[in-house]
DNA sequence: GATGAATGAGGATTCATTCAT
DNA sequence: GATGAATGAATCCTCATTCAT
């Protein structure tokens, strides 16, 4: 199969990339995993840098999660899902962001991704805030922003910290920002 | 002399790898950047990967923000500080942090350095939340947890976005958890 | 051409090691002698230890003078073969004796390769053997140790040497197991 | 002391060599085995290559065994003492087998010893070939060179078997020399 | 005599990339 | 499309040697 091939090489970077890092990984770990021969790669890919590229855009297109619905009820859905351990998508977000400096695709890359998560979480964050006083809705995206920041960073620490309690950290976000306010 | 060829090693090793990243260092390079030969690196560190989780270190002991004073101006102050652009610790740190899965040494010197903050941020936290409804003591710790992730996260986004206004950020933040709450 | 070329590698390694001795070779000569780029012998041969293990086996099974036929016949050659100078295999020999003791793979193809000299060996000695009196045809095993320290002393003598008079001390050797003896 | 410190470092040198091989030693090793700086081995000795000469020539004066009085109960002595399996002298003369095509100092030292040795055994050897028949004194030397070749080619192969039963070709050796024949 | 920091050439090895098949 | 042999530059690291102290 024609693009199948593609597929599988991409796949198998993010996999590849995701466990070891973007250091420790070679162009022919990643035609390993994916099980084909190390030419193939450049065949689709004229560099390396090119696939590490694809791969990021596949990620945040592929493994992002993804929600719709009422703002808020995904609000609260994300948050609990932020709990969890397992996290592909962040686990390779990690590794790009130490390339994204000296990579404008990857950096615009994830900073489309950046926006659309913090775009979702606006929405919720318009429709609590109305009910607060003091705060206006022109405030909404810089709120966003910490919510992304705060998700992401508490991300971090559970990672580098395996005693790490997110569920509490997740939960004090939470009462921060949607509890009750006058 | 001596160990001043050590010192200008690693101040060199947190300089380069802080713009070239490490992936893209190699150990001639810092060498180089140290005005030293290529050798005396190894004779002071046996392998690369000494190298740097000595450069983690000192820039973790050195270039890390420090703060003393009463907690609520220090916190004023981290946060007015976090507005500004160049952050040479931050950087070294998100280079580190793709190192830190495979690294035991790396992620135990940023666990070390993420603790010290959060217990600075504590601080801040505990005085003003005596003045929280509906909040307790017991919840601190997760408060600066999300206090720390914002504040990276904040970075991140800034690092990443070079329209992005770090500042209206940090003073929303400094709003949802300064600000007062009844 | 495949296959080709790590035959090529093997073979040059043969001569290279036999002429500059395994401490003064380096990965560069054998490729330079096999007319291959450097990285090619890596691709064959994941370490340096590797490829000079091939080359032992390799001259162990092509160099190593081989017999058939009539024992006494076959000896009486094989004495007559000792005294010439060019003895290549001898010379790869002496070079990886001094590898045996830290390389457990040389040191047992080394070893094989004495196993089967002493095999032919202990044939023609248990012909002659049978005309002794006061032998035994179990000593013969150890009449072949000796045969074969014999030819391989005297072949490190001659190259130490160039004075040395290896058909002397060969035939006094002859003289000493197949001249008669009652 | 003085040229304490330089018989130190050449015994130093014997001990390392004998025991990782000229291959895997270093001037640093030596200087440590010997308790000095490596800055000192240079002040003895303009080069490594000096040093391995140095250490040869010491080896063949104290270490190889010494022997005086009858000849005859020299070589049963000899004989006797070449079962055991501790032959410091004959571990590195290995070692250096391999560097002697291309170090003359080496080369020579390495044959001096052999000479000596050879000279021992001769006499020896006049004396029991006094009742042979059918051999002449002329034939001393070449039968000294099968002895000394002996000895060693059965050193060499219970260096490289474990198994190999040194006594066994010894016995057989001196049955072979100094057996009644007539 | 003695130290050990410093040098720099050279070694084994890795790896992105190319290309004939 | 697909293979995998082949390339050669670059990497980390070792080590004999030098030299200021």
């Amino acid at each position: 199969m024609a693009t199948d091939s593609r597929r599988r090489i991409v796949e198998a970077a993010v996999r590849v990339l995701s466990s070891q890092g973007y250091a420790a990984t070679s162009v022919k770990d990643i035609a390993a995993e994916a099980g084909v021969a190390p030419g193939l790669v450049h065949y689709y890919f004229a560099t390396k840098e090119d696939l590490i590229v694809a791969a990021v855009e596949y990620a945040c297109a592929e493994l992002r999660p993804r929600v719709e619905g009422d703002p808020i009820e995904f609000a609260r859905a994300g948050l609990e899902q932020a709990k969890r351990p397992e996290q592909p998508f962040w686990r390779l977000f990690t590794e790009m962001l130490a390339l994204a400096p000296r990579n404008q695709a990857v950096r615009e890359t994830l900073l489309r991704s950046i926006a659309l998560d913090r775009g979702y979480m606006e929405q919720a964050i318009r429709a609590v805030m109305a009910q607060w006083e003091g705060w206006g809705q022109d405030e909404a995206p810089a709120v966003a922003a910490v919510a992304w920041a705060a998700m992401f960073g508490i991300w971090v620490q559970g990672e580098l910290d395996p005693g790490f309690d997110r569920a509490a950290a997740i939960d004090a976000f939470a009462k921060l920002t949607m509890g009750e306010r006058r």
